[in-house]
DNA sequence: CAGTTGACTTGCA
DNA sequence: GTGCAAGCCAACT
């Protein structure tokens, strides 16, 4: 794959991530497929840890609702959204998932 | 340059 | 929904 492939990647990434309303989240394997890159899920995870710090990137979790390990703060910001969490620490993708999302 | 790592997903149980 | 194994790809060592 090209360089400039993975920079577009990246940047859809972040403007996807910028898409999604406060109170809904999205999961790593989404964006993978709307950045046409359905088995780059970790790639996406690797963009967030280089995320622009205007990118709430609180706001991706993985496919199980889990919320990002050594990063607590995420859990208390979407809160703060209004995302609904589980007593197993867990969101209720049911209901916050962003289905709307292109790119 | 080769091996390991990881903010993941899918498939099966 | 949860847990384990296998797969995938780029970044890191």
């Amino acid at each position: 794959m090209k360089d400039v492939d993975r920079k577009e990647f990246y940047q859809k990434v972040y403007h996807l991530v910028g898409k999604v309303p406060a109170g809904y989240v999205l999961t790593y394997g989404t964006i993978a497929f709307l950045c046409e890159r359905p088995q780059n899920s970790r790639m996406v995870g690797k963009a967030m840890t280089v995320v622009p710090n205007d990118v709430p990137a609180h706001r991706v979790v993985n496919h199980a609702g889990r919320t990002v390990p050594g990063w607590d703060e995420q859990r208390l910001l979407l809160e703060d959204e209004g995302v609904t969490f589980k007593e197993n620490g867990h969101v209720d993708l049911k209901k916050h998932i962003w289905r709307q999302a292109t790119i």
